[in-house]
Formats: structure tokens, C-alpha cells, sequence
DNA sequence: AATATAAATTTCAAGCTTGAAATTGTTTTG
DNA sequence: CAAAACAATTTCAAGCTTGAAATTTATATT
């Protein structure tokens, strides 16, 4: 019969594997996210849920309300609740009375959101662009694919 | 000569390519992430920085000393300050202080902590297992391979 | 219509996170 | 050795994040 297997064995290696491959993801995706938000507050005086929000609303026009702005990003009702607080304290989003009930709310880009906004996703896009100016082209198509696979529990409002 | 490109040229191409690798790379490890977050919420009382600390720590059972710690993480010193207090509080780690230095102090798991990060720990690559199933092991260490090549301004203390 | 149920949002407490300021202790240097 | 410079840590205010509870309004059921 086969011995018990140790650490190198190839039951256990994939384990290990797996680990080792999520320890870099994350690691990656941490150090990208934490670069970004340094240049946000450094440069922009911002930050990246900010960033976050006025994106989803730049993408709709006609406003999103704020139960869908949480399902959209991912976060809690409670969260959106503070962060479209304190950009229309900041003049960039407002709230809009829904016609037809009167407990929902729009959240919109003020024109000057809007303005704002276009100045960011531009940086951004730049910074993404040499954030990982350090995989060839093939390799960026090749790992969108990989990442495709993996498939965290992620139902509703699926926004790829 | 050439005309100007549109968004499809050659030359637009690749920013959009990276741009929807980022937010794929991001929405996989966030994904993963809020699971992991979840079920040690869910399973053991206990959240993911406490679990990061507790990993650390338990890869150097002599103690590391709190600035070490921060280094480590990859987290502010104030940071580390508030999570290994309440560990402390809860007797899973415990601060020693240091034989030169006044000033420092090292932080250390208690066997109670020593007992708890064996069982989340042993948890927490069953997860990473059941939640990187999606990929071939061939996949994940082509993966492990790109990832590699993307190096965000990542100094000091690097510990892959 | 009165009641119950459901839905949209806000409020709240607790923990995480940061960068800056404050503390305390060490080392260097004039 | 006193003063200045440096180092380790904690404290603090502000913002992010969550899940649960509370509000307010809408819809469905008796």
C-alpha cells in the first residue's frame, strides 16, 4: 500500500498551491488598491469609495438610487448613506425625490461632480496603465481569463 | 498619413485591456476576501486583521516587536496598536517588553492564541481551497506566475 | 378601512485604517 | 554632559465599513 503522504506530496501540494496563489493576489491587488488611494488623497484630495460612488453615478446620468448604489458597489446601505453625505456636502452629488415613492431617493452627479469626476478617470485610467505596465498585453488578456474562473460566491447586480 | 484613432485603435486598446484587468483583479480578491471576512465572523467571532495578526505572530513564536509588526502588515503603527489590544484583552497575545530598550515592546501569542490560530488557520485553507476551486492547478501556477510580474511600489519588509 | 407585511433609507455602535501629533526613551554630538 | 536628533509606541480625529435596529412609506390582507 501507499505510505502516509507528507507536506511534498501531490495530495497536498495543490493545497499549497492555492494558498500561495491567493496570498499573491491579494498582495497584488492590495498593493494597487493602497498606491491608488495615496494618489487620490495626494493628488486629488479624495478617496477611493468617493471614487467608487461618483463612477457608478457617472455611468448613470439619470442617478441611481441609493439601494441600487449599494447593490452596484457592493457595500452596505448604512455605507453609501455617508459617503453621498459628504460629497454633496462637497457639492458633487445631491439627492433627488423620486416621483412615485416617497421613501426612495436619487443620488446624482452635480455638474461639478461631473467635471470632477472626468479630471479623476482620467488620472486613474493612467495609473492603471502603468500600475501594470509590467505584464505585455498578452499576458493582460491571458490573466482576465484566468480570474474569469474564479467565481466567489458573487450573486446580484453582477456589474462586470 | 495615419488617421486619429478611435478607441478601438491599436493604440487605445491596451489601457482599456488593463483597466478591465484591474477591476477584474480587484472584484475577484474583494470577493474572496468578503467570504473570508464573513465566515470567520460567522464561524469564530473573530475578523480578518485580527486573523493577520495572529499569523504573523504565529510564524514567529519568540514575538515580534509592534513596528516589526506594522512593517509586516503593511499597516499603519496605530493600527497595530488597537488590534493587538484587543487580542490582548481577549488573552490571545500579550505584550513582553524588551530587554535593551525601553521603548519597545514585543508582541507574542498566548498558548491560548497559539491554539486558536491552529484552528483558523486550518479553516482558512480549507476556504482558500473550496474558493480557488475554479482553477486547474496548472491555472493556478500560471497565475502565480503573472502575478509576479506586476510589481506595485512595493519596499521594505517584503515578505512573499 | 384597519392591520400586517414589506421595502427604502437612515441611524447607530463597534471595529478597522490612516497620517499626524504627542510621549517616552535612546543615541549622537557639540 | 547637555542638547539635539532620532526611534518606538500610543493617542487622536476623521473617514470607511458592517450588521442590526429604527423610521418612514408603500402594498397586501383581512
Amino acid at each position: 500500500m501507499s505510505q502516509a503522504k507528507l507536506d511534498h506530496s501531490p495530495e497536498a501540494a495543490p493545497s499549497k498551491a492555492r494558498l500561495r496563489l491567493w496570498l499573491k493576489l491579494l498582495k497584488t491587488s492590495a498593493g494597487i488598491e493602497t498606491e491608488l488611494r495615496r494618489r487620490l488623497r495626494d493628488q486629488h484630495a479624495t478617496t477611493l469609495p468617493r471614487f467608487d460612488v461618483m463612477s457608478a453615478l457617472s455611468r448613470n446620468p439619470g442617478g441611481l438610487k441609493m439601494s441600487q448604489l449599494s447593490q452596484f458597489l457592493r457595500v452596505s446601505n448604512g455605507n453609501v448613506t455617508g459617503i453621498v453625505d459628504r460629497l454633496t456636502e462637497d457639492g458633487l452629488a445631491l439627492r433627488v425625490a423620486v416621483p412615485g415613492d416617497r421613501r426612495a431617493q436619487v443620488a446624482r452627479l452635480t455638474p461639478a461632480g461631473v467635471a470632477e469626476f472626468a479630471r479623476l478617470a482620467a488620472e486613474h485610467e493612467a495609473w492603471i496603465d502603468e500600475l501594470l505596465a509590467g505584464l505585455a498585453l498578452e499576458d493582460i488578456n491571458e490573466m482576465t481569463a484566468l480570474l474569469e474562473q474564479i467565481q466567489p460566491a458573487a450573486p446580484a447586480g453582477d456589474a462586470t
